[in-house]
DNA sequence: ATTTAATATTGCAATATTACGATAAAGACT
DNA sequence: AGTCTTTATCGTAATATTGCAATATTAAAT
């Protein structure tokens, strides 16, 4: 026991906890707001914009990269993040379409 | 060390940081999607709906409604969550406005 | 007052996450 | 080749999460 229990939850489910997981720490919300306020996306940059030490902002974006919320891609000898805007898509429609249906809902408490 | 360093990020960082982390688990997502199913909407339901012992679902029903994410109010000698509108409601106008200046934005990579 | 039903809490084991120093890897620049 | 710069990985300690059996709590029903 201890590890989540993902074979019980549908694929769906599965794929927005993911997105949402990696989004569960300020670092990379932190990260996310950065790519998206600058133009340049340098991971050097990233890392002085943090209150965090090099290896844990690189770990952090791996996170990132791996729920598929940004990409990287190599510029020169440094590398490039940049947010992968259809994970921000599929989370935007998901909380707007639970937003309307709770709309249409008279919720009891 | 190994604890999160929620002292160096902004309010509102960690308040979507919360809300998200809270949704970062795929039962916690299902339990949500039920409660905006179903038009009642009392605990026991939502044991028999998930493939986790009571326990467990107690627990992830604790966690969401320390997020914020959901309320519960007693009902006789059972209890009635709902989810909370305005922590959707923030999420929802979040990526949404993270939408918008994506669309403004033309991604490097 | 007992019993029953519905939730919560406790305690604990298994696993995951967070953070960072040390080190490695890979490309740029002499 | 050697050095510098940038990013990733390894190793490890501290902490947090996940899951459940056992137990406690609370309110209804008898």
């Amino acid at each position: 026991m201890g590890a989540t229990k993902t074979e019980h939850f549908t694929d769906k489910q599965n794929a927005i906890a993911t997105l949402t997981k990696a989004l569960g720490h300020p670092a990379r919300i932190a990260i996310v707001e950065y790519l998206i306020k600058v133009d340049t996306c340098i991971c050097g940059d990233i890392v002085n914009e943090l209150p965090l030490a090099q290896p844990t902002v690189s770990q952090h974006l791996k996170e990132l990269k791996n729920a598929g919320l940004i990409k990287g891609s190599i510029e020169g000898n440094s590398i490039c993040y940049c947010i992968d805007e259809k994970a921000i898509s599929k989370l935007q429609s998901y909380f707007a379409n639970i937003s309307i249906k709770l709309e249409k809902k008279n919720n009891c408490c």
